[in-house]
Formats: structure tokens, sequence, C-alpha cells
DNA sequence: CTTGTACCCTGACCGC
DNA sequence: TGCGGTCAGGGTACAA
């Protein structure tokens, strides 16, 4: 489900209210929520009693570091890595939500503070699992860089294009080139950039490329601000809605009038996933 | 190495 | 109303 944005803005919302908080009880309502070969019940063990340190997020993983000992500026004992895929959410509050969108339980952790972190996932294609520090290090050194940070400059993207023969869109939503670029954004950067999907992405020039970097730069910054993109099953924490959807241009705009030269929108599949794209206006 | 495809899972929607 | 097919913000394993 979410990309950067969403994650990011989940991040957000955690991280306060999670830092220095013990985790007390840990219930799991799905095995095949637990992954990495982890069983429940060892799961179970390496995280209750733990505390949990600063929330962070790296692509569209969300990090929380656990510490066994009450220091949390030394390293921590394992990181709880989460990965929402298409249709998990948090809510933080003392009671299940009883929402609509919240019917699918999957992973309850009871804090110390009276308070309950709940995951919820109707397709259950997310999950949890822990991490030593050194093996998410090796891990985490085969994603590609931060798009919203500084390490993503014109030159680093134009290295990383140059060699490869595969669509640009497909190479924007693998996460060994860019990190945390989904389905939604790589069509409306591409679009943004006036860049056609279908390009080879070693044959965009120097001006494509810093066009298509600023435009997904500019694009995930836009969505940040306003919560990310609810179109379906996205939340927020404890379902609150993003309103991105409102700026969409292509994003799932087939057969509708493009903004710019009022041709039309087209759909097409790439890597298994819908592309949209104004042929008149990206090349 | 790179690139494509199948798969995990449930629910919403469409046409018959 | 029911049924089958298709599709959905993702990542991974495996084949070519």
């Amino acid at each position: 489900m979410p990309e950067l944005p969403e994650v990011e803005t989940i991040r957000r919302d955690l991280k306060t209210s999670l830092f220095s908080r013990e985790i007390c009880r840990v219930r799991v309502y799905h095995d095949d929520l637990i992954l990495g070969g982890i069983s429940r019940r060892a799961f179970q063990m390496k995280v209750r009693g733990r505390q949990i340190g600063k929330t962070e997020r790296r692509a569209k993983f969300l990090l929380f570091p656990l510490y066994s000992e009450a220091n949390l500026n030394a390293p921590p004992e394992r990181l709880m890595r989460v990965q929402l895929r298409m249709t998990g959410q948090f809510a933080l509050q003392k009671t299940r939500p009883n929402t609509e969108d919240f019917q699918h339980p999957g992973v309850e952790f009871l804090l110390d503070d009276g308070n309950t972190l709940y995951y919820d996932d109707i397709r259950r294609l997310g999950g949890f699992d822990l991490l030593s520090l050194e093996a998410w290090c090796q891990l985490e050194t085969q994603l590609g860089p931060e798009p919203l940070s500084s390490a993503f400059s014109v030159k680093v993207f134009a290295e990383i294009l140059a060699p490869l023969r595969a669509p640009i869109k497909n190479t924007l939503l693998n996460q060994r080139r860019v990190a945390g670029v989904g389905n939604i954004y790589a069509s409306e950067a591409l679009y943004k950039a006036g860049i056609d999907p279908h390009r080879p992405a070693g044959t965009l020039d120097e001006g494509e490329i810093r066009r298509l970097r600023d435009a997904i730069r500019f694009i995930l910054s836009a969505a940040l601000n306003k919560s990310g993109t609810t179109i379906r099953n996205y939340r927020a924490l404890n379902g609150h809605s993003g309103s991105f959807q409102n700026d969409l241009q292509v994003y799932g705009r087939a057969g509708g009038m493009c903004r710019r030269c009022s041709g039309t929108v087209e759909q097409t599949t790439q890597a298994g996933r819908s592309s949209f794209f104004c042929p008149n206006c990206q090349h």
C-alpha cells in the first residue's frame, strides 16, 4: 500500500508516543505476519519486555530499535522491522479501533503507558521481522538512495541509470535503484518530468535526469505535506486519511484529459503494474 | 550481473 | 442474487 510519504507520515505520528515505551505483551493473530523464518513464540520472547527507541524509516520499511536495558543511547539489542505492503495499518490507542477499515487484527503490542499499538492488515502481505544491527546494515546496503536526502544528487542518479536498459518506470519501482518510490509516485514523477515511462533508463540525458530527480523530490515532498495519498486502504495513524489523492495528475485517470495539453491520459502495464501517462507530453 | 514472472492474500467491482 | 474474472500504494524467490 504505502509508499515513502505514507510510511514517513506513520513514522512521524508514532515517533514521539512510542519513544522509550516498554512492550509489556505481544499478541499475534496470524503466524504469517511474522517474517524471516522466526516462530510466533520466538518473536514474542524477543520483543516482550523491551523498550522502544527512536522509530526510523528506510525505503518503505519502518524500524523500531528494541532495547533490553534502559540505555537508549547504546546500540539496540535488535531492530523490529515492519513492512506494510499493500494493506498494513497502525493504530495507537487504549482500545481496539472498531472502524470499518480496521477489522483484520494482525499483531498487538501492549505498552507500559496503557496504550496498545495495533497492527491491522487485510491481505496479510505485510509483516514483522527481527534483525540484528549487522543483518540490517547488510540489507540496507542493497537499497538505493533515499530520494529526499542530499545523497540523491543528479550525479548519483545519473550513475545509477547509466547502465540500465529496463524501462525507467520499472527502474523507479526497483528499491535497489531508488528507495521508497512506488507505483503512484513513479507515474506522477515521470509525468511531471515529461518523460515517457517506457524509455530505457540508460537513455535519459543529463537534463532529463535532473528534471526527473527534481520531480521525484517535488512529488514526494508534496505528498508528505498532505500526509500521503488515500485511494482505498491506506490510513495514517488511527484511521486518518491523506489528501494527496486530490493532487494526482495522471494516476488512476486513464481516459481523462491531460491537465497540461488537453490530450488523453493513457494506461499501460509495466512490471505487472499499471502505468499512467500522457503520450503527448511525455517523451 | 540484469530483467521478467509468479506468488503471497483479501475484498471490491464489473459483466453475465 | 450469485458467480467468475480482474485488479489493488509491495517485495521476494526463482528462472532466463
